[in-house]
RNA sequence: GGCGCCGUAGCCAAGCGGCUAAGGCAGCGGAUUGCAAAUCCGCCAUCCCCGGUUCGAAUCCGGGCGGCGCCUCCA
């Protein structure tokens, strides 16, 4: 049985869907008008691995994310820019994109684009119109707070609580709490005909409008960052219910926000700034580039994407993640034991870990563990993964499972001596392969060790292979005439260049960091 | 001011009333190794403070203290 975290009743319920078997899940997107920073990727990897979990656990599972094409700091932007909108927003948009790609964010069944469902937004926004719940103001659209009775229902506030003025908009609203369903366009600006005169979309009409195209009136779950719970979230709750008359999505989802450590505030935020201290502008900039609010490519560049993926898994998706570089190294440094396991079955095995097969279906992944003292504890990792995983999807304690089950994987294969030569050791390499299957299917259900990691830097270099192949060979020569003193000379200067060696009952094995 | 979250070892982190408080990084000791690397084993926390509920609380309630988010664009 799933649970879920739904920030609408503010406890854990179970996971029951609204068609059987069926999940159809909306994520708010971001609103394409600069590169995307770590804080975006946030919500994808969490939803994209709660997506693989919810297929691998039998559901027939719908993912959309939504792309956010028309809004003012687009316009504004695209001012500064000098570049059209649309030409911004379709730069920007595969820029998330690439990004999306390499965090193996996979399961993604559509992307929609606002500027591509206007009549969709149109006929939403008339409907409510029609309904008395919006009304008409000088070309904009207004949606009517006070005739929505339970406003507020997720995120705790009321209308009349609302601190604001009204923005800009004040005199052209009847209540500041009024929110634009619809915004008339000044001269210049992009815009759509619509029975109000030209124009484009508010902020939130546009998820209301394509979440019901693609997912129904009522759809399973909403998710977004916590920041959007007010006024986005609220809203398009509004919104939909009050056109509907019926519950938008069943369970509200709400990831936490990746923080910067060293600043307040979360990253790529309004408010975002260093915690102390009056910094000159370029050292500001400076500043903000080295902590999480520069563009994620960059750090693309500094670490592998399974490591970001990896790092952002690793803790529950509700919680406040402190963005930190040493502390995305730490969880790099922790990964390689799985990539030496990898290695280490190969050796043993002779086969290749990402040529496993993975089980597509939970049920599929059960194995009947007899006596076997080893696959009795895989099984209990396993149940250990699955369970963390069916508590409102704690990565967190899944992932502390996947450690646990490596370990005893490299335990079984020094106790059983399988790296000295796996001859007649058939039943031991069996039980080892199928423990390390079902560490590949559970790394499979969290979208990680997909692929082989690409050999960084590595290139196919044959030169330094055969030159390195005669250092071994010279050292291995002088250790066995017990030259230890030229053998640890060749060791500690390929060291010092950045080589390990590594000597091994089958011979001996070098690798670059 | 209103709404809400968080405070577990040097750092990160799971834990949602009851086995000896997961796991990762760092550190220390040991096995293994010619020495290493890797791997394995062991050590390293009574859970911010004070009350309360309970046979029993890190886990529930109240009050502090500390950190943070939202209320305005925002993943």
């Amino acid at each position: 049985m799933i649970r879920v975290y739904n920030t609408l009743s503010k406890t854990k319920e179970p996971f029951e869907t609204v068609t059987p078997g069926k999940v159809g899940i909306y994520l708010c997107g971001p609103t394409v008008y600069k590169p995307s920073h770590i804080g975006h990727m946030v919500g994808p990897v969490i939803f994209d691995a709660i997506k693989r979990y919810l297929v691998y656990s039998g559901y027939e599972v719908t993912l959309v994310i939504n792309v956010t094409d028309v809004d003012d700091k687009l316009i504004v932007e695209s001012a500064n820019q000098n570049v059209p909108m649309s030409e911004l927003a379709a730069e920007m948009t595969a820029d998330y994109m690439r990004n999306l790609k390499a965090m193996s964010v996979e399961s993604v069944d559509h992307f929609p684009r606002a500027t591509e469902n206007i009549d969709e937004i149109i006929r939403l926004t008339a409907t409510l119109v029609e309904k008395g719940f919006a009304y008409e103001s000088a070309g904009d659209v207004y949606f009517d707070v006070a005739q929505c009775r339970d406003y507020g229902k997720l995120s705790g506030r009321s209308a009349d609580q609302m601190q604001g003025e009204g923005g800009e908009a004040a005199g052209r609203k009847r209540s500041a709490a009024d929110f634009a369903l619809w915004k008339s366009a000044k001269p210049g600006e992009p815009s759509w005909p619509s029975p109000w005169g030209n124009g484009r979309p508010g902020w939130h009409i546009e998820c209301s409008a394509m979440s019901r195209r693609l997912l129904g009136r009522t759809f399973d779950i909403h998710g977004g960052g916590l920041d959007l719970v007010f006024p986005h979230h609220e809203n398009e709750i509004a919104q939909s219910e009050s056109a509907h008359g019926q519950p938008m999505a069943k369970y509200w989802m709400h990831n936490g926000l990746m923080q910067a450590s060293d600043e307040v505030g979360k990253v790529g935020g309004r408010n975002t700034r260093a915690a102390e201290g009056d910094l000159a502008s370029q050292e500001a900039g400076k500043i903000s580039k080295s902590r999480g609010s520069s563009a994620f490519r960059d750090l693309l560049a500094q670490f592998s994407p399974e490591t970001i993926r990896f790092f952002l898994l690793s803790t529950h998706y509700r919680r406040p993640i402190d963005y930190s570089e040493a502390r995305i190294e730490q969880v790099g440094t922790g990964m390689e034991a799985f990539y030496r396991f990898f290695k280490r079955f190969e050796r043993v095995a002779g086969e290749s870990f990402h040529a496993l097969p993975v089980a597509a279906r939970r049920v599929q992944g059960e194995f009947d563990s007899g006596k076997d003292p080893l696959l009795v504890d895989v099984t209990r990792h396993r149940q250990a993964f699955l369970d963390a995983m069916d508590d409102d999807f704690n990565t967190g304690g899944a992932t502390g499972a996947l450690f646990e089950l490596v370990r005893r994987l490299n335990k079984f294969v020094d106790d059983e001596k399988l790296e000295a030569g796996a001859k007649g050791k058939d039943a031991a390499v069996a039980a080892l392969r199928q423990g390390t299957v079902t560490l590949r299917e559970l790394a499979a259900a969290l979208g990680l060790f997909l692929k082989p990691v690409e050999e960084k830097q590595v290139k196919a270099d044959s030169l330094v292979d055969d030159l390195m192949a005669l250092l071994i060979d010279i050292r291995n020569e002088s250790r066995k005439k017990k030259d230890f003193a030229t053998a640890d000379r060749i060791r500690e200067t390929l060291t010092k260049l950045g080589i390990t060696l590594e000597d091994r009952p089958g011979g001996t094995e070098w690798s670059r960091k």
